[in-house]
DNA sequence: TACGATGCGGACCCCAGAGTCCGTTTTCCG
DNA sequence: CGGAAAACGGACTCTGGGGTCCGCATCGTA
């Protein structure tokens, strides 16, 4: 654990930094959250001794990709914010998203990892905010089911991308028709739960 | 790797058999399949080596394990089967299942967990197949979209569930819910995929 | 009851990945 | 341009889980 000081850091520092974020991002993306230490460090061109200079843990690499890319599916959300209908630009970023996902291992997992960095704590609220204001638009609008959270999309979205993931399926085709069904379980049409509990 | 073979075996080691699966089923159940096979062992109260005696690889117990698991919710699929209508009983099947997953992560692994054991294998195979059944009469009945088929159901229920036991939610109200969801998702009234691809 | 086959379990090996150390190289400031 | 601080990276340790070995105990049959 070596710490992460405040003074100013020399420019092949940097660049080697910069270098090892790439490398995790690629085979991040490509092979999952899994991939170790040693590889990264060896796509980038750089020790293992180097990357725990920058990243004082293995999660702490994690949570700067994943951070990133959360950041642009926020960043796509947003703007779905300012359309004219909710309830179609949601359905569109559901299905847009589904497609990057399907070329990206990384934002998957970052959607559901159970990592607990400050970091990546905020970016992921951050980013379910986003998306519960966007539902919330498709709520008055009238075009959602009244009980349907952020939380709720979280445990469908979230949970279809990871089977599909875990098969390795890559047919963007495929991940937006189930964008599409999991879209359909959020419209308001009845169909509520059934019986006790 | 020891083989399995066919002659008689001692009373003593039937009987720590019986314990190995009992303790794996247990530990499965509370903590997933990620549990070790000395600890299981442990729990067991015999060695690893026992275990290892009659199971060749911890897959081939895990298997074992989540083939019995994977019987009993078949079982109940078929028990549906006979149902006067069969959407109404397919939610319920859902519903009733997801609760017992709320108790029982070996379950939840076994749906989608990437074993490759010709006796896991089957017992999925003749499970979904039941599952099929009903869906298809549930089809018939008219009371779902005609696109959807077991895979679609295994792809949100599963994902709901690994979702749901990442997070140890264990009240299984919320589990009948997301249950309930998926089969709003799978229900017949319109609402089709969105657009291109 | 005796004795061979069967089974037991603790000690052991192996591997892989996370994280650290230290002698050498690079940067950069005076 | 020279030297101290910063960074490098290969070699190291440590941990933990899967799987095996072998001397000892137990079973069950003649």
């Amino acid at each position: 654990m070596t710490a992460v000081e405040e003074r100013p850091r020399r420019a092949d520092a940097l660049r080697n930094r910069a270098r090892v974020v790439a490398a995790a991002t690629e085979l991040f993306a490509a092979r999952g959250l899994e991939v170790s230490v040693p590889e990264i460090a060896a796509r980038a061109g750089v020790g293992k001794a180097t990357v725990y200079r920058s990243f004082p843990t293995k999660e702490h690499l994690v949570a700067a990709v994943v951070v990133e890319r959360l950041a642009t599916f926020e960043a796509d959300i947003r703007a779905a914010l300012v359309a004219d209908e909710a309830w179609p630009a949601l359905v569109e970023v559901l299905c847009r998203q589904s497609e990057v996902l399907a070329a990206d291992r990384a934002l998957a997992g970052g959607l559901t990892q159970q990592i607990h960095l400050p970091a990546l704590e905020a970016a992921r609220a951050s980013m379910w905010e986003a998306l519960d204001a966007l539902l919330a638009r498709a709520r008055e609008e009238g075009g959602m089911r009244a009980d349907i959270t952020a939380g709720d999309l979280r445990v469908l979205w979230a949970g279809m991308c990871r089977v599909l993931v875990g098969e390795e399926e890559s047919d963007p085709a495929v991940w937006r028709r189930y964008a599409a069904l999991v879209a359909a379980a959020m419209r308001a049409d009845g169909t509520p739960a059934p019986s006790s509990a």
